[in-house]
Order: C-alpha cells, then sequence, then structure tokens
DNA sequence: AACAGGTCGTTTGCATGCTAACGATTTTTG
DNA sequence: CAAAAATCGTTAGCATGCAAACGACCTGTT
C-alpha cells in the first residue's frame, strides 16, 4: 500500500486549490504569484531568466506570461541591444498586487503549519529538503 | 519568505516526473497509474465512482478513460440496466499493466524514504495526514 | 401516464506543466 | 567577412486538472 504518494499528491492537490481560490480574489492564479515573487524584486527579468528562477521550462513561462499580459499584469518589451530577449516589465496593477497576495500567502502557510507541532514543522521541512534533493540528484536544476 | 509552499510545490513537481517517467516505460503516464490501481481490484466501475474514490472530478476522469482506451488499457461499455452509466473494463493490457507498475511505484517511494530517517518517515506522514485534515475541513470529498 | 427533478457522462473552455520543432538573432569560427 | 553554431522566444501538440453547461436517462410525484 503505497500510502506515502497519494498521500502527497492529495496534499498537494489541496494545497494548490486553496491557494489558486485566495489568490484569484486578487486576480492573480497560482502559477503566476510565483512569478510575481520574483519581478518585485527584479523587474525586467526575460522569459529564461523567469523560467529558470521558477524551476519551470521557457515554452510555460511565454505561456504564463501571456496569460498575466492579457490579465494587466505585465507588459512584454524587446531588449534594445539583444533583439532575441524579450524584458518583462510589471504593470501598475502588477505592482499593487503585491501586498494582497503575499497577505493571502502568508495566511496560508500560517494555517497550514497552525495545525502541526514544532517537531513536525522541523521535520517535514528537512524531510522535504531531502527528498527535493535526492530527486534532483543528476539534474541541471538544483535551484531552489 | 514562505519557504514551505514553494518547496512543496517543488518536491511534487519532481516526485510526479519521477513517478511518470518511470511508468512510462510500462505504456501508463503518472495520470493513469491510479486509475489502474483501483480497477485492478474493483473491474467494471463507472466514472463516476472512480472520480469519487481518486479525488478528481467526473470530467477529469471521462478525459483519462478516454487517453486509456486509446492507449488500449480499457474498454468502455454501456450498463444494461441503467443506460445513464458507463462501465470501464481493463484489456489484456491493462490487466498486464498491474506487475511492472507496481514494482516501479514501489521503487519510487523506497527511494524516496530511503533517504529519510525513521523519524523523519513519521513525521512526514502525520504532518501531511495534519495538512490534508486541515485543508480538506468543510469539503465533500474526505476520502484519502 | 406525464412531467419535474435528480443523476449520469460528455463537451467546452481554461490553467498549468512538458517536449519537440521552428524562426529570428547573436556569437563563434574558419 | 561569411558560414556554422549557439541562444532566445514562440508555436504546436500533449497530459493533467478544474468549473460550467448540456443532453440522455431514470425516478418520484401527482
Amino acid at each position: 500500500m503505497s500510502e506515502l504518494l497519494r498521500l502527497f499528491t492529495r496534499t498537494h492537490k489541496l494545497l494548490r486549490a486553496a491557494t489558486d481560490a485566495a489568490m484569484s480574489e486578487h486576480g492573480v492564479r497560482v502559477g503566476q504569484n510565483l512569478v510575481l515573487e520574483v519581478l518585485w524584486k527584479h523587474d525586467g527579468l526575460t522569459p529564461g531568466e523567469l523560467a529558470a528562477r521558477l524551476g519551470v521550462t521557457t515554452p510555460t513561462m511565454v505561456n504564463t506570461a501571456g496569460r498575466m499580459e492579457a490579465a494587466g499584469l505585465l507588459t512584454r518589451r524587446r531588449d534594445e541591444t539583444d533583439r532575441r530577449l524579450v524584458r518583462l516589465y510589471l504593470t501598475d496593477r502588477g505592482r499593487d498586487a503585491e501586498a494582497p497576495v503575499q497577505e493571502a500567502r502568508r495566511r496560508i502557510e500560517e494555517r497550514v503549519t497552525a495545525t502541526l507541532t514544532e517537531e513536525e514543522r522541523r521535520c517535514l521541512h528537512s524531510a522535504l529538503t531531502k527528498i527535493y534533493a535526492e530527486l534532483s540528484a543528476g539534474r541541471s536544476d538544483p535551484i531552489l
């Protein structure tokens, strides 16, 4: 009875759904929230740079950027010195989302960790870190 | 720095990718493996019953069943006494996948848990269980 | 018996991921 | 300097999820 994989998947799905619901109240979908978190600190990155930081592929980032552009969160602009590059810049709406989105994120994390003991919190973190390391062994994206 | 949500998401992605790679060697994609696991024990369930057991929506199950039918893993047949129902029956190929798929699943779970201490294993399980319970509070799908 | 309402599976449309193939641009090399 | 190679973003096609709307079928009430 492979309990762990199933439990992990189910829990992830609930967590993702809860996050999406909370973010959606502020016009941001779950997949866009991490992109914003990077852009708030480093505006004007390229899709490739963002993809690397987020651990997704470039096509995924391009699609996400397209949806975020359609949602009015950012704009695309070609780099002047290297015409291959595209730079993504936040709009006012993208910047204004910072406070409410981070607050929503904080609340979910708090809700989740509140149910755990101090030991469970510590253990969960170290266990996930070890699993992450094990599975990313021999990969090119060891960024976390 | 909301470490936990990010770490959880990243780890889940790696785990899912590793599972998909292992399953794909036997003609089964990651989303189909849990469906098979149920059908091996209870052949002839309906899409709705399967969806409930797996914690996914009925449309998702219908799509997955369509892909599994195209892959030759199962067949659809209308229920004779209640024509609203569709029953999903495994093909020989679907049954033959049982041993290799369960073996692949076992190996991944072993690889993951091997990196953990006994305490971490126990804690991870109880932490996930608690988080799952917290997030599914006030929901209609408390099945695990 | 007839109709209203409930129960199904399906279709449609979207979000999020991936890989593979392509086109434009820059850099490297011969 | 021109051709070859590397680097980017994009597009296309697939897998997996969701919610909403639909059509077919059954059931219960009148």
